[in-house]
DNA sequence: ATAAAACCTGAAGTCACTAGAGATTCAAGG
DNA sequence: CCTTGAATCTCTAGTGACTTCAGGTTTTAT
């Protein structure tokens, strides 16, 4: 039932792990993937091990880590000495980077609201919208 | 003391609008920015109005704005026909998209610093977050 | 007059993919 | 065995919003 290694093609994979299948020649090509053993004919074909590990890159690539990041962690998952110390530094400044990212965001979605309030409620000759981004730090 | 039309060189517009010389080339590249008049040499210099034009740019993508919408909001000042309407119709798109950033950004961040937390207390013996991310939804 | 700073053009690099062209291989049915 | 259609192959180029580089020209200050 439970087949120990069922080799599968590059479609397959990108169906196990959400993503498409140029993204895991891609992946391959910047060496984050390995390049897998062919077919006779040139298909690449698969196991279980690299289903994890794509899977693992793509869960990485959701939490936000850029691709740089993501080879820091493999590099640390394949060396066998994935001690918590550095994981948790890489995690820790990606972290502080989110952080950043939002702090930034609700200043946007702050700005954009009050200007559409403003807009919702301005005169329409002019647009306060325009108006403020537009004008200001003019005359001032 | 205020002259009424300082013409200034692409640096010193640079430095008005906080961003680099080359960033103004680009605008001027892609059509976002006029082409501006030249020193017989080939300079380029600006008036008062390239100002106003490249902070509205600079500010909208502070907001977050891509080029495309920015080339909007700019037919529409260019137009004269800034409409509360039309300009209320860009505004809130974007303010919609920047929610949803914001809340990838809040799911990530809660993850992260879960992870972040276990590695914390975690045994050395092996990193909870690679374990987490690395071997989930494996013989699950 | 000369030297340093600013400026010019055009092409290529960044990030993480995505899309397309055109050729080949594989799996299934008859 | 043969054919068809889906899957795969390689390689190139495009995305967004710039940045960087190379190599040359102009301007400005001394």
């Amino acid at each position: 039932m439970t087949d120990p290694s069922p080799t599968r093609g590059i479609g397959a994979l990108a169906d196990a792990a959400g993503c498409k299948v140029e993204t895991i020649r891609y992946y391959e090509k910047i060496g984050v993937m390995p390049a897998p053993p062919r077919t006779r004919g040139g298909h690449r074909f698969y196991t279980h091990d690299h289903v994890k590990r794509l899977v693992f890159i793509r869960r990485c690539r959701g939490l936000g880590f850029g691709i740089d990041e993501i080879r820091e962690l493999l590099g640390l998952v394949d060396g066998g000495d994935a001690t918590c110390g550095q994981v948790r530094e890489i995690v820790a400044r990606h972290l502080a980077e989110v952080r950043r990212r939002l702090a930034d965001l609700r200043a946007m979605q702050r700005m954009l609201a009050a200007a559409a309030a403003e807009c919702e409620a301005g005169t329409p000759p002019a647009c306060p919208f325009i108006d403020a981004v537009y004008g200001a730090g003019e005359r001032a």
